[in-house]
Order: C-alpha cells, then sequence, then structure tokens
DNA sequence: CTAAAACCCTGTAGCCGCTCCAGGGTCAAG
DNA sequence: CTTGACCCTGGAGCGGCTACAGGGTTTTAG
C-alpha cells in the first residue's frame, strides 16, 4: 500500500501521515526500489486506532502511551483506566466552560438589531461597558469576566 | 501605568501584552525616559474589551475588526451582528461534538474494571475494535468513525 | 510514443495564542 | 552597595497539523 491508499482507507491526508510517523507513532515503512513507503495491514489498523483516538481528543502524548501498551499487552491496565478518566475530567470542564460561553454570545446577540450605525450597536456597548467592569448581559459580575478569561485560556 | 501594572488591573500577564501590541490589537503606548511602556485608562479599557471577546472564544482577528468599530462609530452595525452570529454558530458546532465525545469517553471507561493486564482491558480492545472497523461502544458504525474524526479536526 | 496529470519524496515554514527564555538595563528598599 | 523587583528586545517552543518549494516517478490520455 502507498502513502495515498492508506490516507484514503483511514480518511487521513498523506501528510499527516508522514507526519505521525515524524512524531514517533507510526513505525517507519519499508520502501519499494523507488524510495516509496510501503505500508501493510498492520499499519492501517495503527493509523485507524490513531485517528480513533484523535477523535476522543486524546493528546498525541497519551495516544503514544496506548500505543505502548497494545505492544506489551501484559502490562498492568490501571493506567489506561486513569488515562482516560483524565481525558473524560478535561473534556467535561470544557464543556462546562464551553455552555457558558454559548449562553454568554446568545445574550449578547439578543442585544443588536440590524441596520444600526455602530454607535447604537448593542453588542459593541456591551462589549464595551465590559472594559468599564461593569456588569454585563455575559458576565454578572466583572471580576467574574476575568476568571472567565482564564478558564477559556486552560483548555 | 507601567506594564505590569497594566497587566494586574486586566488581569493580563505582561507578556502577553507585549505581543497583543506586536499583533496590533493594542496601540503602541508612549515611552518614558528609560524606555518603558507608559499606559493610559484608554489602553486598559481597550485590554479589557480585548480580553472580554477571549473569553467569548473570539479570534484576535476577528476582535481587531470589532476594534476598527470601536474606532469607527458611524459604521454599518450589521456587519458586528454577522460576526456574533458566526461565533456562536461555531461555539455551537463545537458543542455538539464535545457532548458526543463525552459519551464516548464515559461508554469506554465503563469497559474497563481496575488490577487487569492490557491484555484483557475493555478500553483497550474497543479501541483496537475500532481498528477493525467495527462498530464500538464509541461509535456506532465505522463510516461515521471517520466523520467523527473530521469533525474533531475543524474546530 | 509522448505529454500531461497524478502521485511520491525531503525539508522547511506557517498557523493560533500565547508562554518562556536569555541576556541585558533600571530603579527603589534595606 | 547589594539585592530584588521590575522593565526591555529578540527569538524559540508548544500541539497538531497544513502548505509550500523543488525535485523525482508512475499512470493515463491522446
Amino acid at each position: 500500500m502507498r502513502i495515498g491508499e492508506l490516507g484514503k482507507a483511514a480518511g487521513v491526508d498523506g501528510e499527516t501521515i508522514r507526519y505521525y510517523e515524524r512524531a514517533g507513532l507510526l513505525p517507519t515503512p519499508a520502501r519499494t526500489h523507488n524510495g516509496y513507503r510501503a505500508y501493510g495491514v498492520a499499519h492501517l489498523e495503527r493509523l485507524a486506532f490513531i485517528r480513533h483516538c484523535r477523535a476522543l481528543d486524546v493528546p498525541l502524548a497519551e495516544i503514544r502511551r496506548l500505543l505502548d501498551f497494545v505492544d506489551r499487552p501484559d502490562a498492568d491496565c490501571g493506567d489506561i483506566d486513569r488515562l482516560i478518566e483524565a481525558q473524560l475530567t478535561r473534556v467535561r470542564a470544557r464543556l462546562k466552560s464551553m455552555r457558558a460561553l454559548e449562553k454568554q454570545l446568545a445574550a449578547l446577540r439578543s442585544r443588536c438589531e440590524a441596520g444600526h450605525v455602530a454607535a447604537e450597536c448593542g453588542i459593541l456597548h456591551e462589549l464595551v461597558a465590559a472594559a468599564h467592569g461593569e456588569a454585563c448581559a455575559c458576565h454578572a459580575s466583572a471580576p467574574d469576566s476575568a476568571a472567565g478569561a482564564r478558564a477559556a485560556k486552560r483548555r
């Protein structure tokens, strides 16, 4: 299998496959006489595994650790447990801040009716009000807006 | 006001302020005799505005556009409307895929009880099963798992 | 048979939004 | 007079790709 075929089979761009190889996630494949990468079924499996984990938003570093488990089937499995648990915790935290975000944006949007001029735009007014530390439709109180900013940062 | 004070007032790191300046979001401030940046209230306002938008996960490029509106109060406001609408759409799409993600991870977690060895780990089995294109606790059917991957990519 | 299109290779740079570092200067307190 | 807190510039690094440039090879169409 050449890189294009493998890519098509796994739904991944060829450049990304080469990137995974450089990153040490995919073993270096054999080469044909002309230097093209030659992949086997094992590679496709491993690549599908990686994509599946990425679909779960698992970072590449942790995928590397998971792949280690795949390669050493006699290792203790508690670590896998904890890894998934940690990922779930991350995702839930992010979900929470995203839900708050949606509310804030929805509130903002309702402030503006089209056809205005910027000076009278409710959205802009709200955003500028935040700059004065006033309570606004987005953030209940000023000190908390800073906390929101911090929450958004630490995804 | 020096950069440290400004940073404290707005809850932003000094390095980030300099970054915003380089990025063209904050106007270049005056300098004191020794070369230190000297900020006024206008800078604090503008910085707070930026942080507020960032808390709403608005990209810097769009914040730049919003700041243009702040500076030109006679412009048409429909664009602001559309900008917030687009941001809301982005956030909602991301929310949707995150919710799916949470479900998948929760399902995965329930597959494993501690004390096992990797070879018998339900989580690992599920993840490997995906590599074979089988239906798994995470993804109802194989073809859709590729779609999930694509959705996760395009945040 | 040939020319064009489609694939492959390597290596490097860019994206976002910061964050951190090295290697220096400046200033107030103890 | 030293210590420590602050400030400066310029550059590199993060993650997870993506997009070149500048070459080579293979496949397909005419």
